[in-house]
DNA sequence: TCAGGGTCTGACCGATCGGTCAGGCATGCT
DNA sequence: AGCATGCCTGACCGATCGGTCAGACCCTGA
C-alpha cells in the first residue's frame, strides 16, 4: 500500500481522532487506527513514537490554552476569580469539545499518570477559583459539578453550534455559582 | 490457602469494590482482585460466572432504585417532572456514591453494551425530565450538566457526610434548573 | 469406610495489547 | 550506475487479559 504523498501522518492523526472519540483512548488499539487509515500498525508507530505520543499531539493545543487560562487566574480571588474561571473554562470547553471527547471518561485515570500531573494541579486551581477560593462545601460542590458537567456536556453535544452551546453554559454557570465575599479566607479586608 | 468459613465470596465482593473504585472496572483485572483477597483468579471465577457478573451484583441495588425513580417519573411533565427528577436523582447519587465511583468514567462505554441499554434509556428520560420535557437547547444543556456533574461530584466527594453533600447539591440544582412552563411542547406564551 | 459435593487451585488457552526489527521498495542525489 | 534516505511492511516479541479445566483437598452423611 504505497502512498503517493507523505500525507500518511496527517491521516493517522485524523483517524486517531475519530477512533478515540468513538471508543475512547484505552478502547482504541493501534491496529484500529491502522485499519481505518489503511496502513499497517507498524506504519503508525513509524510516524509516532508510541500510542501516548499520538494523544499528546492531539491534545497539545487544548493543553496550551488551559495553561494560559491558569496563568490568567493567578492573583485573582473571590468574585473576580470566579467569573474569570467560569468564562474562560466555558470558552475552552466549547472550543475544544472534540479534544474533551477524545479522553472522555478517562480523564481521572490519565491524570493519575505523572506526565499529566500539572494538568491535575491546574484543574484543582480552576475548581478553587470557581468556588471563589472558599473552603465552604457548598461552593466546592458547585464548582466541581460545573467543571465535570460542562466537560461532559460539551463532549456530548459535539454537533451543537457554538452560538447555542456557549451562552447556555454561561447562563447556567452564572445561575449556579454561589456569590462569594470578596476576601473569603480569614477575610479582614485589606 | 484454605479458609475456615465460606466467606470468600463476600471477601471477593469487598475486594472488587475497592479495586474498581481505585482503578475503574476496565482498569482492574481478575488477578488484581484475587491478589487482594489472597486467593487464586480461578477462585474468583468459581464464585462469579465472569467479571461482568461481579459488577452487576455490585451495582444491583443502585440499578433497582434508579428504575424506581424512572417509574415515579412516568406521567409527570414540566415543573413537576423537573423537581421530582432533581430531588430523586440527587438522593440516589448521594446514597450510591460508592457505586457511581466504581464505574467512574466508564459509564458511557458500559452503557453502549446491550445489557445496559435500559439504563441508557432511563438516563435519557431523566435528562428530559430535568429539562422539563423541553427541546430547548438551554434546558437540555442545564439538565446534562447537572446529571453528569452531580455524578462525578458524588464520586469525588465519597467522604463528605450526606448531611453536607445532599443540601449543597439540592440547592445547586434548584438554582441551576431553568423554570419551564407547565405544558412545554408547542408553547406559545412566555 | 466410602461416596459425594462444595471449595479451591495451578496449568493452560486463545486473543489482543503496545512495541520492535530487519528488510523491501521507490525516489533522488552524486 | 551506485548509494543514501524516507516510507512502509510482515513477522515477531513479551505481557496481560478473561476464561476453562481436571483434579486436589476437606467436610459431611450414610
Amino acid at each position: 500500500m504505497r502512498r503517493a504523498e507523505p500525507e500518511t501522518r496527517g491521516e493517522i492523526l485524523a483517524a486517531a481522532t475519530r477512533r478515540f472519540a468513538a471508543t475512547g483512548y484505552r478502547g482504541t488499539s493501534l491496529q484500529d487506527i491502522a485499519t481505518e487509515v489503511g496502513c499497517s500498525k507498524a506504519t503508525v508507530l513509524y510516524h509516532f513514537a508510541n500510542k501516548e505520543a499520538l494523544l499528546t499531539e492531539l491534545m497539545a493545543p487544548a493543553i496550551t490554552e488551559l495553561q494560559a487560562l491558569d496563568a490568567a487566574l493567578t492573583g485573582l480571588t473571590g468574585r473576580a476569580a470566579q467569573q474569570t474561571a467560569a468564562d474562560g473554562f466555558v470558552d475552552l470547553a466549547v472550543r475544544f469539545r472534540r479534544e474533551i471527547a477524545l479522553i472522555r471518561g478517562e480523564f481521572p485515570e490519565l491524570l493519575r499518570q505523572p506526565e499529566f500531573a500539572h494538568i491535575q494541579r491546574i484543574s484543582e486551581r480552576l475548581r478553587d477559583a470557581l468556588a471563589g477560593n472558599t473552603d465552604r462545601p457548598a461552593a466546592q460542590v458547585a464548582a466541581l459539578v460545573l467543571l465535570a458537567g460542562i466537560s461532559e456536556t460539551c463532549a456530548e453535544f459535539v454537533d451543537m453550534p457554538d452560538a447555542e452551546l456557549r451562552p447556555a453554559l454561561l447562563a447556567l454557570a452564572r445561575r449556579a455559582l454561589e456569590p462569594v465575599p470578596e476576601h473569603p479566607t480569614q477575610d479582614k479586608e485589606t
